[in-house]
RNA sequence: GGGGGUGUAGCUCAAUUGGUUAGAGCGCUGCCCUGUCACGGCAGAGGUUACGGGUUCGAGCCCCGCCACUCCCGCCA
């Protein structure tokens, strides 16, 4: 018996008709003369009947000895519902199939956790989703997951396609280049001691394919990083990977705005306003303490650095001479903050290095504060103007050098919203996206410890055109071509300008960066040969994928749209990978495993090193 | 590498200050039930309290260790 319709299509229309489903026995409902049984596939359920005075008792027997998620095909007749039996929640409710045939395709064992009701489901250990990964798939919303992610992947892949992008798939066995994240390595057979590594990002072979007369360049590429995990991270994920040749940050900007309005159309059905509003690294910091600005909420961050900078309080007036700001939040109606929530304030204040937070709980029509006593009058107006201080807020500063009391604040202004928000007293419209470009990141960073320069972003990307002049002389200063897409305070992709004159790659790798020639020479040799041969300009953008996604699934895990993740070990519970492997396995790679092997026997790690 | 949280029946969770035989709902098994859709009713089975030690007359609860999952910091050019 094939299946004639699935099991969200059938409607009154269809009434009179034979028709056979196919899918999973979704819910039964014996009633001991009578069983209902909803069948469910991909695109959803339909009820079905079994009345005995259709049905060879055999056939009522077995309908009635069939579980949860065994596999069926029914065949029977469309019918209306009887009068008042109508059922509103599906789209299927207001029919039934009266059944005459049954043929069961496969039964199931009772199963570990329930698939059909998502009220349970959606809260059953993580773990267990992840070993019987097959079954959590089934769940409706995972299902829903999945589709969204196809449909996004696809309305991505037709709309590069209709701006005239050629996808080219670069390889995943590539060559370690160590500066970023750590690689996954793999054993070359043919050598010993030698190895491939998987890529970070397609990054080096975009460029080159801009070298090549690409032009435009996209990619649903994987990517790789041995670093730890968190709900956004995964050690393997995936890019929406672009390049493009002679183009200036204004066409990227239109491309990528082009591009979030047609997935956001396609997935949710949502008009997103172009174009985004862009904001400076500078700005961001200033206002919302992070180069990520959730915008949905104000709680902007105020500089007090002029009002404080005689102040008898020395921890402020004492940071400004030694060229710090002070800077303050106005966390409105949080005055009632815990003990505990201010602790955990105060952590996140020391962790970048303060002594401690000066806070004003303003309640009762008093500041009650350990500091308000060092304030002069002047001061006191100053703050309740700047901050627009009413009963009930709290008031929290960092007087620290600029970019160390902006952090501070940022983060916590995200944990006041985070608060805030469990008390139901910040109420965000989820289908609220607020849309960002942050541009104008600094070039470089300085690295105190190592005494040396650093990327902020990666080596190739290009400083501002006026600001070339002051690399040799003020690289603090410069400003790099590089753009972020930022949406809700999450971190969508980022990009840049690429520099593609070989002297100002040299002058970045040798004088700025300090690799050594040979070095740079190993390392990126082929890149500089390329760029000798003719290389447009050019430059590019990479969206992380998964989060794309998760955004539009309104969930905060990346995990819940990648069919098969891995856990925050990097383990697959499904397949208990990674694994031991075979001696002569190893034996053929030159590699030894020097690490003892452990000794708990459920728990596999397999720590190998590479023979040198 | 560091910090926090969780782990009790197949699942989700209870269990007072350390005190009787570790409970409930769902699921499962059996019986009854012809209009249910969270079907209903009756009965029943089901526990190494993650694991290993310790303290105690007595430990799910306290202590030490360990494992797994999870969140965060570091890390992620």
């Amino acid at each position: 018996m094939k299946r004639t319709h699935h099991c969200n299509e059938l409607r009154p229309a269809h009434i009179g008709q034979t028709v056979t489903l196919s899918g999973w026995v979704h819910s039964r409902r014996d009633l001991g003369g009578l069983i209902f049984i909803d069948i469910r596939d991909r695109e959803g359920r339909t009820q079905t009947v079994f009345d005995p005075s259709d049905l060879t008792p055999e056939l009522f027997a077995q309908a009635a000895s069939l579980r949860s998620e065994c596999v069926v095909s029914l065949t029977g007749k469309v019918r209306h519902r009887p009068e008042g039996t109508n059922n509103a929640k599906i789209p299927t409710g207001e029919i039934e199939v009266g059944i005459t045939g049954l043929e069961v395709l496969n039964m199931a064992e009772v199963l570990p956790f329930a698939v059909d009701d998502p009220e349970v489901a959606s809260k059953v250990n993580e773990e267990l989703r992840l070993q019987y990964r097959y079954l959590d798939l089934r769940r409706p919303e995972m299902a829903r997951n999945l589709k969204v992610r196809s449909k996004v992947a696809i309305a991505a892949r037709s709309f590069m396609d209709e701006q005239g992008f050629l996808e080219v798939e670069t390889p995943t066995l590539f060559k370690s280049t160590p500066e970023g994240a750590r690689e996954f390595l793999v054993p070359n057979r043919r050598e010993a001691g030698t190895f491939y590594a998987l890529p970070q990002s397609p990054q080096q072979f975009k460029q080159i394919l801009m070298v090549a007369g690409v032009e435009k360049y996209f990619q649903l590429a994987r990517c790789y990083r041995d670093e730890d995990l968190r709900a956004d991270r995964q050690p393997e994920f995936t890019q929406l990977d672009i390049e493009m040749s002679f183009i200036d940050r204004e066409d990227i900007y239109a491309l990528i705005e082009g591009l979030l309005k047609r997935v956001w159309k396609t997935a949710l059905n949502i008009d997103v306003p172009t174009p985004f509003k862009r904001i400076s690294f500078e700005e961001a910091l200033n206002r919302y303490g992070i180069d990520k600005p959730d915008t949905r909420f104000g709680m902007e961050l105020v500089d007090m650095t002029e009002d404080f900078k005689a102040s008898t309080f020395k921890v402020f007036s004492g940071t400004i001479t030694a060229g710090g700001v002070v800077k303050a939040l106005n966390a409105k109606g949080m005055a009632g903050a815990t003990q505990g929530q201010i602790e955990t304030m105060t952590e996140y204040a020391k962790s970048f290095g303060a002594k401690g937070l000066a806070f004003i709980k303003v309640e009762g029509g008093e500041w009650k504060s350990p500091i308000v006593k060092f304030f002069s009058e002047a001061e006191k107006a100053a703050l309740t103007t700047k901050l627009a201080i009413q009963e009930g807020d709290l008031i929290l500063f960092a007087a620290d050098q600029w970019l160390n009391a902006c952090e501070i604040l940022g983060k916590i202004r995200l944990y006041c919203a985070d608060v805030l928000k469990a008390q139901g007293k910040l109420v965000i419209d989820p289908k609220q996206f607020n849309f960002l470009w942050v541009i104008e990141f600094p070039l470089l960073g300085f690295d105190r410890e190592q005494n040396r320069w650093y990327s902020s972003h990666h080596p190739f990307t290009a400083p501002v055109t006026e600001d070339i002049p002051l690399l040799k002389t003020d690289p603090k200063k410069v400003r790099g071509q590089h753009y972020d897409i930022v949406v809700n305070g999450v971190e969508l992709g980022g990009g840049s300008i690429r520099i593609h004159q070989p002297n100002v790659q040299k002058t970045i790798f040798e004088e700025l960066l300090a690799i050594p020639p040979e070095e740079t020479k190993l390392r990126f040799g082929y890149m500089l040969d390329a760029f000798k041969y003719g290389a447009p300009p050019h430059g590019g953008i990479a969206l992380g994928f998964d989060r794309l996604i998760a955004i539009l699934c309104n969930t905060p895990s990346i995990r819940d749209v990648i069919a098969f993740p891995k856990t925050a070990k990097g383990t697959c519970l499904m397949t208990d990978s990674p694994s031991q492997v075979s001696a002569k396995q190893l034996r053929d790679l030159y590699i030894e495993v020097k690490a003892k092997p452990p000794t708990a026997p459920a728990a596999p790690a397999a720590p190998t090193a590479p023979a040198k």
